[in-house]
DNA sequence: GCTACCACTTACCTAAAGGTGAGCGCTTTC
DNA sequence: GAAAGCGCTCACCTTTAGGTAAGTGGTAGC
């Protein structure tokens, strides 16, 4: 077995297109700035449109909108139709399968809390190489 | 203690807004269309520019050069300038630091997978439906 | 009958991401 | 000396994500 020194296997071997191919495809699904907070946000229990537009501070109807539907079609929510009186009612909720985001919420706000400190400190050293260099 | 029904506790207390901005971050330093595919390819061992340029099939060097720089910024990788002869050479390496995305390409590509196939299951029972409504 | 809330939709605009094609200074090879 | 490879950059264009502002059809309250 040979072994390259400058090789460093974080992935190792045969499957690289489809991982690839994969992440392209969460990326797809749970991508862009609205959908993971929208998540979050209806984690913490149904909530009616106007109540979500509220809770995700910054965003607008419209998007608001487009992204509910989008993640209603990847099986994500769910929007439930109902009547208080001759009101009609829409609430909307995750669904069983949006627990399977769980691993991917986790690894990805531990990186980022993580790399959020790493790059502060990345600035820190180099105002200290500035300094030292005068 | 009272329990709502409907609430599904995926993400559990207090931390929800700096979960929030750190999954933002994650997604601001790795997302996008080519940051994670780069990376992998260079998983399988340091490659140079015009390696990478075929081996990422359907980049530009325009945008492979800019992806790599902003790696390179966020500490993922590095750029190593060497002299093969009178030549120049630049070989690119994922850092140490890399190593750290495991967990986030893992959960991804797993998710990624699984959310490909349930998805492909939907179209499957949406023409069921249909087969058996005509 | 005016206002306000509900759940949205419509039309329009902007900024950023990404794609296209050409070229640059250098060296090696034919 | 022409062509081709190296590691890019430049100028320009298109596409898409997302933002803004207004409006819609319904109900309910004052």
């Amino acid at each position: 077995m040979k072994i390259i020194p400058s090789q460093i296997p974080i992935i190792t071997g045969d499957g690289c297109p489809a991982r690839i191919s994969a992440i392209a495809d969460a990326i797809y699904a749970i991508g862009g700035k609205w959908k993971l907070p929208i998540v979050l946000a209806l984690a913490g229990g149904n909530q009616r449109f106007n109540d979500l537009h509220r809770l995700v501070q910054g965003i607008s109807p419209k998007v608001l909108s487009s992204e509910l539907k989008e993640l209603e079609l990847n099986g994500l929510i769910e929007r439930k139709v109902s009547m208080a009186g001759t009101q009609m009612m829409v609430d909307y909720e995750l669904t069983e399968y949006c627990v399977t985001l769980h691993k991917v919420l986790d690894a990805l706000s531990e990186w980022g809390m993580m790399h959020k400190e790493k790059i502060k400190q990345g600035f820190r050293e180099k105002r200290q190489e500035a300094a030292t260099n005068n």
